[in-house]
DNA sequence: ATCCCATGTGTACGAGCGTACACAACGGCG
DNA sequence: CGCCGTTGTGTACGCTCGTACACATGGGAT
């Protein structure tokens, strides 16, 4: 029998749930492989989180702040000197760099807003916190323009399995900056 | 009893498939609900596609024809003089004016090749052929960068609920374009 | 000390799923 | 004409799913 009031229980169902779309994919989470993941009965996830949108949104959540962390840690409030874009393309890089699991993750639960409005605030959000993070570095439009950018370029080379080309990632994203 | 050889009955499930996805997403695909859509009984859908993947790939495949047509008819070899960034963002704009529906289908097929390898050939062929139609306007690489940047804005606005910023698109998509 | 409710657990139900497979009907071919 | 493979159909099996619900438990409020 487990422990009773578990502070923690929340957020071992939050990272199962992370780890079962890691390995299955959206299709194959479901209330019973993510007990079965966190090694939980049955009930306790679905105690926790009533419909699996809601699951989502928590495991979204977690991982944004993942990348936020990430992208802070490399893109942050540095000079202002260093190529912006050289930087951005070379972040990319690294995300996709070994395997692409990770970034499988993070952006099947993010686009998974397209059909579920549940998620799409926290989409959003991290829309938006990726932009405050370049705020110190260029206009609000060419931020949202540049989030954009680096969006498609990932996603045509996740969706066709096309090598990621740095050096022409590096090209476009500084056309986008306005020059000076 | 339904007429034999029905040399149609491939094309009805595959138009049923898209009507499910429309409506109820890819979570709502399955042999027995394109069957119930197409009016054909449940054997017929699995004896013409044996794994949900076939019927995907057949379904994308056809949405993508009809969104190249579209852009033949609209964005097509015309005269180099009028702006292809505002061509695109008004392509954009009427794409997805009225209900999404039709866009949010489309980019549910594209974007379900992330976890689903038999579609990356077809989302890649989809890219490929895009691109095309941009090379009398433009340089390969040039090309590739407005597709990506198209995929990004699109997405902001999908994913998101963001109302689509005509302007904004074009100001963007001019940037990636060389000057001359 | 007692009560109460948030938290946690176990089990069962009905629905929908992919799959398999036996059988029916057509049409080309010998 | 008669055979046979392609095409089409109906049904049933076993599985997983979300959901519901009754019950257990323990800590905080009274």
């Amino acid at each position: 029998m487990a422990r009773r009031h578990d502070p923690e229980r929340r957020r071992r169902i939050i990272d199962a749930a992370i780890r079962v779309v890691g390995r299955s994919g959206i299709a194959g989470l479901s209330h019973r492989s993510v007990a079965a993941e966190a090694d939980v009965p049955l009930g306790s996830t679905t105690y926790h989180f009533k419909t699996l949108d809601e699951l989502m949104v928590a495991a979204l959540r977690q991982a944004n702040e993942g990348f936020a962390a990430v992208l802070a840690a490399r893109g942050g409030p540095q000079d202002a000197r260093t190529d912006l874009a050289a930087e951005l393309a070379a972040l990319m890089g690294a995300w996709l760099a070994g395997d692409r699991t990770g970034v499988e993750l993070e952006y099947e639960l993010y686009l998974a807003a397209l059909r579920r409005p549940a998620l799409r605030p926290v989409a959003a959000e991290w829309g938006d916190a990726v932009v405050e993070q370049l705020s110190g570095r260029t206009d609000p439009v060419t931020a949202r323009a540049l989030v954009a950018l680096m969006d498609g370029i990932l996603l045509q080379a996740l969706l066709t399995g096309t090598p990621y080309d740095e050096a022409y990632a590096r090209d476009v994203l500084g056309r986008v900056i306005p020059a000076g």
